[in-house]
RNA sequence: GGCGGCGUGCCCAAGUGGUAAGGGAGCAGUCUGCAAAACUGCCAUUCAGCGGUUCGAAUCCGCUCGCCGCCUCCA
């Protein structure tokens, strides 16, 4: 069965089919690191994660990279209001971007590049252009010359001349046509610049992923992916001038891209004020039920992040991980045994069998969730001494499958103390104040003073904290809000 | 104005021709001193509406209504 996916550039699923057999080439595009990363990002990140590790999964040899968009007018300026030099600033935001991703268990792709340890090569394409006609240096500045590409808009699903009538482009008179776009911009006083054929200046925005894509990746790669909104004009003009510098067509086999996160229904905006950062999000939720949020809908869907939907997906997370803890009580051999999943392929193909259709994600979920239901039922079944037997092969089975599972979604990969010590941090309640009140309330069961008992109970509650009895005694969490 | 997308139960969300996954919430039951967790049962004869194609449609086509995104920096 081969792996379907939505190709943004045909508007349709293809059989995805790599230049090279096996072998997958990917770039994504990453921050401009100017502030705090949001949970937009997460949503890019985390997609494009989980891809490119089901790739791998599937044993296909990735060669995957995301870059850090380094220099920029937003980074000159926010350094510039900090009186620090833009590098220091773009390096200080680089470091928080990649403290959210580590905490979202997003792994590292294999290259990071950045936008200015390419310059070489972005005045190398930008040369190669003007050479070829496509692009022309004024007062240096260089444009690329969108009328030089016959199929330009062809992502985008748009023609120049619509664009021009929308005449929301900046009128540069010294361009050729107004929608002529930057490939080099001459710095002004101050201003971080490099040399180059045309003086000292920067990189325009969308020369610098073409430039990285063809040091690191190769002049034509398989998957690139971003944010839906770099449609256009981003990869529209990435692509015409990959295209045209390398007269390589297509510059990108298959288009991915992912879907908008509203909050509480609006979209995020500055001017709205309601851009939430990553860092704040993992205040009031555990990363991992962040990440399982993420994925619990298709990554082309737009998603809305609610308070009640985060909550639902701690639940979630939750309901894992206590069903692990289960396991370990009651049938804790069965947590030795899920390393033998070959007896269970068949199942693990139907379980997984989503990912093939353009990565579903959030069906697979879907799929552990029946996992877990079926190891509390046999757990359930083997207490009450009923059931068919072999519940102890029906646990490892699907511990087995969630385990495998983790290894893509990378959600359901840690150990259900790492996970409630993460979850049960989030209290301002000391935990000495909590253990004391636990202890109160033992001794007034074991008094029959009900009465107290379940006035403590209600105290913690009041709280946040939620008291669990079992024949082992007391327990204690911090409830899910 | 141009381009694109979406509308599935109380909420979230899969399902793109074969007769509605899953999660959360709720209700009832088992269990529990009480709870919690877990399990069991209930919870969409129906997929915005109306037509059409088909033996058969949430899934394909047309129209209507509603919502959203991009076209400007933006994941």
């Amino acid at each position: 069965m081969s792996i379907k996916v939505y190709n943004s550039l045909t508007r349709k699923k293809e059989d995805f089919e790599p230049a090279i057999p096996g072998k997958v080439t990917m770039y994504v595009c990453g921050p401009t690191v100017y502030a705090m990363s949001h949970i937009g990002h997460a949503r890019s990140a985390v997609s494009f994660d989980s891809i490119q590790r089901y790739l791998r999964y599937k044993g296909f040899e990735v060669k995957y990279a995301r870059n850090y968009t380094d220099v920029d007018d937003k980074i000159i300026n926010k350094a510039n209001e900090e009186g620090v030099p833009p590098q220091e600033l773009a390096e200080r935001y680089i470091r928080e971007f990649d403290f959210d991703m580590n905490a979202l268990h997003v792994q590292l792709p294999d290259i990071r590049p950045k936008a200015t340890e390419s310059i070489k090569k972005i005045i190398e394409v930008t040369e190669s252009l003007i050479k070829k006609g496509a692009a022309y240096a004024i007062d240096g500045d260089v444009y690329y010359s969108v009328r030089s590409k016959k199929d330009y808009g062809k992502l985008s699903g748009k023609n120049i001349d619509d664009l021009e009538s929308g005449a929301r482009v900046d009128v540069d008179e010294r361009k050729n046509d107004p929608l002529d776009f930057a490939l080099w911009k001459s710095s002004k006083p101050g201003e971080p610049f490099w040399e180059s054929p045309w003086g000292g200046g920067r990189p325009g925005w969308h020369i610098e992923c073409t430039a990285m894509v063809m040091e690191w990746l190769g002049e034509t790669i398989d998957i690139h992916g971003g944010g839906k909104d770099l449609i256009f004009p981003h990869h529209e003009n990435e692509i015409a001038q990959s295209e045209a510098a390398t007269g390589k067509t297509p510059y990108v086999k298959y288009w991915l891209h992912n879907g908008f996160v509203n909050i509480e229904k609006e979209k995020m905006s500055k001017s709205l004020g309601n851009i939430l950062n990553i860092r704040d999000a993992l205040v009031d939720h555990t990363a991992e039920a962040i990440r399982l949020f993420l994925l619990s809908s298709h990554y082309r869907s737009p998603i809305d992040y609610t308070r009640d939907s985060l909550r639902d997906a701690e639940a979630g997370v939750e309901r894992f991980y206590k069903t692990v803890q289960r396991v370990a009580a009651e049938c804790p051999t069965a947590l030795e045994a899920i390393s033998c999943h070959s007896c269970v392929q068949e199942r693990l193909d139907e379980a997984f069998s989503p990912m093939e259709d353009d990565f579903n994600t959030a069906e697979v979920v879907g799929n552990l969730f029946k996992e877990m239901s079926r190891m509390n039922r046999a757990l359930d079944d083997a207490k009450a001494g009923k059931g068919p037997k072999g519940h102890k092969e029906e646990l490892s089975y699907s511990l087995a499958i969630i385990n495998e599972a983790s290894k893509f979604l990378g959600i359901f990969d840690r150990t259900p103390e790492e996970y409630f010590s993460d979850k049960n941090s989030r209290t301002s309640v000391p935990a000495e104040e909590i253990e004391k009140l636990i202890a109160e309330r033992i001794a007034a069961r074991a008094s029959k003073d009900f009465a107290r008992a379940d006035a403590i109970r209600k105290e913690l509650l009041d709280k946040g904290i939620v008291l669990e009895d079992s024949p082992k005694g007391t327990t204690w969490s911090v409830k899910t809000q």
